[in-house]
DNA sequence: ATTTGATATTAACAGTGTTAAGCTAACAGA
DNA sequence: TCTGTTAGCTTAACACTGTTAATATCAAAT
């Protein structure tokens, strides 16, 4: 191994330890909580030399997003694979978003409430992102449920932001109404789904 | 009038003044975008001066809530007094609330998504307030439908917190995905609310 | 041995919330 | 009228923030 290629290495695995340093910061402090400086004393260098491996605060944040959603899509891709029927799958992508919501409140406000990481609708499509990718394959979810005939015929796009809405919706209530869902977020969650369902059901 | 008085009538018109540019700000920039110099400087008078008047931002936050809050609690009320039916109440109250987020996202995200200002849900309950009251309120509105039994049995708190949840999802989605659910919105926040009630009526 | 280039650092700028101390002007009482 | 007090406001400062420019360090290549 060349010198050259080594020293990519290096630069490499040390740019994986600033994002995770990065990571561990921004989720229990949150955003405005995060610091260079923080970081910086976390990984023992200086805060400018962070600079040399993100643009600035917001370029780790984007890095850090984008390995969130690498991490949805594969469960999306996994939950497919295992349940061949659509309705089932969908249940199942649902919960799953939400759940992850409910079990990890911070992760969930640092990705989808913090900024508009990816900008507007337009600016998502534009460009591929792992953001992106999830968006579509939920998108496929849901029109396979409706090419099954099991939903209204609504929208695709329109049932999806609904879904959308009501996962942020679920979480944002627990995370800014501070111990409202307490020992109840889970039977919102299910109760709103059961409800949803009867609702969308042809 | 005393002097006494008459300084006392100052004061308060001082602290109106403020309030109506901190708001203006606050609304305008954001929670992190606003900042005591740039209000002390809109009102022409230094940083520390505001300090005098209100015992720090949050104080300030707090007190822009709780006349956001009197407003809520007065349409609520007005509705509910035109309104005799109340499956038609609750239905106005709740697109009152998705509505007013839609319209005025900045207001709804610096009420709602900015800090949990009432703190938990104990202590939202322990001392009195507008948010207090106006939650108050609006749970009744949903038990006048539970008693004239149009509603399934569900308890009451979890079908309050799951209209709220959605409400916050409609909204939520449309401050943080930027232009998401442009020209949709109103689609998808009377698609959510027609599958709503399908689901939630008896 | 010298040059080059990558990497890291120090110093600085302009901004933030907040506090402590001091100034000014108007009042009250003698 | 002189003095003491107090309300109202300001200046200066502290400890932070993100970010940039200039500088130093040090290993590899010539």
């Amino acid at each position: 191994m060349g010198v050259t290629e080594k020293r990519a290495k290096h630069k490499e695995a040390f740019r994986r330890e600033i994002l995770d340093s990065a990571r561990e910061i921004f989720i229990n402090d949150g955003y405005d909580g995060f610091s260079m400086r923080k970081l910086a004393e976390k990984i023992d260098y200086s805060p400018t030399t962070i600079y040399l491996y993100f643009r600035n605060k917001d370029d780790l944040l984007f890095a850090i997003c984008e390995e969130f959603f690498a991490h949805f899509l594969a469960e999306l891709n996994r939950i497919r694979s295992v349940s061949p029927d659509p309705v089932e799958t969908l249940h199942q992508a649902f919960f799953y978003f939400i759940n992850f919501g409910l079990k990890n409140p911070d992760q969930y406000k640092l990705i989808f409430f913090t900024k508009s990481v990816y900008g507007t609708r337009e600016e998502l499509f534009e460009k591929e992102s792992m953001a992106r990718n999830t968006y579509f394959v939920f998108k496929e979810i849901v029109q396979d449920c409706i090419s099954a005939g099991k939903l209204r015929e609504i929208e695709v796009d329109v049932i999806v932001d609904t879904l959308t809405v009501v996962s942020h919706g679920v979480v944002a209530k627990n995370i800014y109404c501070a111990n409202f869902l307490k020992e109840r977020s889970d039977r919102v969650a299910h109760t709103l789904i059961d409800v949803l369902w009867r609702g969308l059901q042809k």
